[in-house]
DNA sequence: GCAATCCTGGACGTCTAATATCCAGGATCA
DNA sequence: TGATCCTGGATATTAGACGTCCAGGATTGC
């Protein structure tokens, strides 16, 4: 999994205790963990693209969380930076061996590939069952200053 | 996740179908499914390693399954395959920003790391459920010659 | 003993994807 | 009008996946 899911969960979990309406720019976003500031920008726009951030260009733009925390789960968040493929993919192999059926999608029917799709889609659930909400509450619960800290960081007050 | 778990599993499920003490050469295997014979080598060397296969030099020598397909889940033959480490790998990026606490692990105390691991723990409960003799069970409930076609195969009438 | 078979492990080459940078263009705001 | 900031494409770099080759050693059969 690319370390780009990394930088994109701590950035939203982070948009997460901005007041209502405020943005961040990408350039902040990055200096938070002293991530490359240009890279980081391309993840941020394909959480854009996949409608977890709204972004706005132009002074105090910035991108913010499209909608509520409670509302974007960690599959959405990993899906938006992974792409849709699934972690296996069936190559077919059992095309080029003795006894295929033509015209048979072995991606459906492999055994093999069900099983291991069963176990991706174990996954998925789990994190679809995570919130960027829950996430918070338990990072607020171990740490309540956290909210204003990281609020008053972006606030400009610098660190 | 590497083309090579998708070699692996369909060949240590072919050795299934094989007489006790029977082994099959790493050549033979590849041609099975027309794979490259020196990759597939790779593979199957990792798979010994992993005590998942048993390999004898010399004539009639071959791999065979180290133990019995009950025994062999596909969590097994993936990591074999894989290695140890997780998908979501931990870079501790809190460790670059502000408000860090020195010394501590963030890999185990993170409550991203510790949400994508859960998901993670989820996947490998799923693939450890699932062992060589289910998904030979289920393959031969669909077509019950394959045993006798495979075993044939490998015992030298070409096709 | 000898030759054929076959695994072992490392060196090597290739190619793709992840990582990372840069810039021209357009939108927005003061 | 100038400063800020996103957008998207072109480009470079690098790590890992994919794949080949070969020298060495073990085993078998004659």
């Amino acid at each position: 999994m690319s370390e780009g899911v990394e930088w994109a969960i701590h950035s939203c979990l982070n948009l997460t205790w901005l007041e209502p309406g405020e943005a961040v720019p990408a350039a902040r976003m990055a200096a938070f963990y002293e991530l490359p500031p240009a890279y980081l920008n391309k993840q941020l726009q394909a959480l854009a693209r996949a409608g977890i951030l709204t972004s706005t260009p132009g002074p105090r733009g910035g991108f913010r969380l499209a909608r509520r925390p409670e509302d974007i789960s960690l599959m959405d968040v990993v899906a938006a930076i992974e792409g849709p493929d699934e972690a296996f993919r069936c190559e077919e192999i059992l095309r080029q061996g003795p006894g295929e059926h033509e015209g048979v999608d072995y991606r459906r029917r492999c055994v093999v590939s069900q099983a291991m799709r069963r176990a991706e889609m174990a996954w998925r659930a789990e994190l679809a069952g995570q919130t960027l909400a829950d996430i918070r509450a338990t990072v607020e619960r171990r740490n309540p200053s956290a909210p204003g800290e990281t609020r008053a960081w972006f606030a400009n007050l610098r660190t």
